[in-house]
DNA sequence: CTGGACCGC
DNA sequence: GCGGTCCAG
């Protein structure tokens, strides 16, 4: 047998090392996600200062391309979620309609909430970066959402018809050109379902940013930039009204959850869109 | 996966 | 009617 030639020890060799260290890095980058400021969308900030780091297991900070969030392992649900929203992410994906466990982002050794945790609990799986703000291909983007750790229990009354008309507002907000930044969660204590796995909270709030026809760089934010915030009760048979009725400033939120939005923006800026209610944009 | 329910526009 | 949120089987 005639010994390898030079050229076949490269054909062998190169592609072996190339896969080798494309292993290595692929493997320090999972474990070390990109920076927090570097994901669209957590432009504005970080407001628990969540990291990926299972010794802050009820701070954990989970980043994907269609959102980021806080995980709370102890409330079985998110603390915030954060998102950007554009034109661009609206299309026409169907609904996947599968919720899934998380199995990719959390440590193995956690709690992993399933689907059927919520079955006859009487709280809807409560989507905090919504199916539909996700509507773009690939699939993945709306499968993305169904990961329960985007999820609450929500009261079906809040969801389906304030919390959801909000939705449907901001989205026909995008489409007449704005760009969003937006940041939902829950607080309070309303009682707990699944044995104890999953904490109910007593209310949804949600902040959203909205900028300027056509922009999407958080240096044209100024004082003047609509935020609209509201905080929603969610309990079972609550009769509820419009959205509006639940407008509040951000800084009430920042008040109840200790959470610090707006971290990257202007001291200046962040005072200004914090105190105020705007008015509603257009649909 | 399908079919059925709700709601608001 | 439609499009959005779900549920149960």
């Amino acid at each position: 047998m005639p010994l390898p030639s030079k050229n076949q020890m490269i054909s062998w060799i190169l592609p072996l090392l190339v896969a080798l260290i494309a292993l290595i890095i692929y493997t320090t980058n999972s474990q070390k996600p990109d920076t927090a400021n570097g994901n669209r969308n957590l432009r504005l900030g970080n407001p628990s200062t969540a990291v990926h780091d299972p010794a802050q297991p009820d701070n954990y900070l989970i980043e994907r391309p269609q959102y980021v969030l806080s995980y709370n392992r102890d409330h079985g649900t998110p603390n915030w979620v954060s998102w950007r929203l554009t034109e661009s992410d609206l299309g026409d994906v169907p609904r996947s309609n599968v919720f899934k466990s998380d199995t990719t982002m959390l440590p193995d050794e956690w709690y992993h909430v399933r689907t059927d945790d919520y079955t006859g609990s009487g709280y809807d799986r409560g989507h905090m970066c919504p199916s539909a703000d996700r509507s773009a291909p690939p699939e993945e983007n709306n499968q993305a959402t169904f990961l329960l750790t985007n999820i609450l229990p929500q009261a079906p009354n809040n969801n389906r018809e304030a919390w959801e008309q909000l939705e449907s507002d901001s989205r026909s907000w995008v489409r007449k050109g704005h760009v969003l930044y937006v940041i939902a969660g829950g607080d309070g204590d309303n009682g707990t379902i699944a044995d104890g796995k999953i904490q109910v909270p007593k209310y949804t709030w949600k902040i959203i940013v909205v900028m300027p026809v056509g922009e999407s760089d958080i240096t044209k934010i100024t004082a003047e930039t609509p935020v609209i915030a509201v905080r929603i009760p969610n309990n079972l048979n609550e009769k509820f009204g419009d959205w509006e009725t639940y407008q509040v400033t951000v800084a009430k939120i920042e008040s109840i959850t200790g959470y610090h939005f707006f971290t990257n923006l202007s001291s200046e800026i962040q005072q200004s869109l914090k105190t105020k209610k705007d008015p509603v944009p257009a649909t």
